[in-house]
This record gives structure tokens, sequence and C-alpha cells, in this order.
DNA sequence: ATAACAATTGAACACTTGCTCATATATTCA
DNA sequence: TGAATATATGAGCAAGTGTTCAATTGTTAT
């Protein structure tokens, strides 16, 4: 019923702590997971996710959509592109994006589900 | 086939352009799910998410089985109240959280889903 | 080759985030 | 009441984020 170095209480659920410490999802998958919803933490990306969601897009034609500059949306493209998010195809000096799997769709209804239905 | 403001190409795709405005998801939906999905993008809200999806726990349990102060805990639990993914009871001096719902659990699955079948 | 141009990239900067440390609040018990 | 203690909260700070601006890359057309 001691208490570690990170806690003050000595009253311990010890039952519930050894479970805790047994079934704990590994640092590295946390951070892992974290990681990929980091990258959904952003209205820019949400808006652009949902952009490529309804058809394929260039840069320039998101950007125009979103009244952003045409930086500011290859940034986020490419935070999105090594989040394996969104796939690219190049066609002469255009390059199109369209979301890398349904996966990345479900993920996103999942949330625009949560908001609506509370 | 003019330009806008934010960007300088000719070659604007007009369909795509304009079935991206009409369908544009709204600004505040938008930040209401990058909210959402900003309060899962941290490893430590994984892990106390993950442990509350396994079992009640009191915040000086959390803070002892992911070894960290207190203080840490409490404040990423205020994050999730906040955003209400978890509620808690008060026992006396103790606190016990738990997910507020299981479509939080959902959310994290679909995560950990992701990245496993990756 | 040279100009034009869609897209990318890097640096800089304001802003946010997650922790620590110190303090406050609230409940129990002597 | 006063001491002990489980949790919450506020300030401060190092690290991270999203945008802008300037420069670069890679492709097309003259």
């Amino acid at each position: 019923m001691s208490s570690s170095e990170f806690c003050q209480c000595n009253i311990v659920h010890e039952d519930a702590v050894n479970r805790g410490k047994e079934e704990l999802i590994e640092e590295q998958s946390a951070e892992h997971v974290a990681m990929l919803f980091k990258v959904f933490g952003d209205p820019t990306r949400i808006k652009i996710l949902h952009l490529l969601s309804l058809d394929e897009m260039c840069v320039c034609d998101i950007s125009t959509v979103l009244g952003m500059s045409q930086s500011a949306i290859s940034h986020q493209l490419s935070s999105l592109r090594q989040a394996g998010l969104v796939k690219n195809r190049k066609d002469g000096k255009v390059v199109y994006y369209t979301l890398d799997d349904e996966h990345v769709l479900t993920i996103l209804n999942q949330g625009l589900d949560h908001i609506t239905h509370k």
C-alpha cells in the first residue's frame, strides 16, 4: 500500500494499478497513434481531407477553395503525405492529391459523427 | 480561368473548385473536429484513455501506472474532461475517472487499428 | 537556352502545448 | 479546530506548430 516516487497518495488501488501496468499500451504504440491523431488535429488539414474525399484535387485548387496561400497548403499536404493519409500523382507541372485509402475517411467521419451526436 | 488572390496558378479546375466550395465543410465543424482529434493527439492522453477503457481509475492510480506526476495527470484529465471524453465521480478525497461513452473507445480503436494494419 | 509557372522547401516568427513547481481547494480524521 | 492528504489550478518555461516570405526545383513551351 506504499506510494511511488510519482505519487504521494497512500491509497493506491493495487489491483487496478497492477492490471493497468500489465495491459498498458506500449509506449511506441501510444506515440504512433497520437501522431496519427495529431495530424487530424488541425482545421486546415481537416478541410483538405474532406475536400479530397469528394474528389482528386491539385494544390492550386485546394488553396483556391480554402482561400489560403499555395505554400501553406503545400506544407500541410506534406504533413498529410508523411502521415500516409494522402497520396499524389504528378501530371506535368500539376500535382494531384487523393486520400490514401478509405480508412482515412472512416476516421474523419467517426470524428464528425462524434461531434454531431453530442 | 483566372487566378485568385491566394493562388498564382492559371489553370484552376473550375468544376472541382466549385464543387469543393459548395460542399466545403463549415469552418465551425472543421475546428470542432480538429479540436476533438487534437485531444487524442498526445501519447499521455492516449495511455490514460486506454487505461480508463480497462477500468475506472483514480488520479493517483493513473499517475502510478504511468510513472508521471499527479499534477501532470490531473492537467491532462482536465483536457479530457473539457473535451467530454472522460467523466468523474468523487468519493471522499478520491476522484474516479471513466470514459464518457464507448464512442470514445471506438475512435481510439479506429486509430490503433489504422496503425497496425498499415 | 530562356522564360513561365506549379509545387516544394527552409528560415523566421507568433502562438500553442505539456510539463514542473508552488499553491489552493476540498474532504477526512484526530 | 487543525493536521493530513487527494486533487485541482496557475505561472513559467522549453519544445513544438502553422503560417508567411523568399528562394528552389522540376516541367512545359517558346
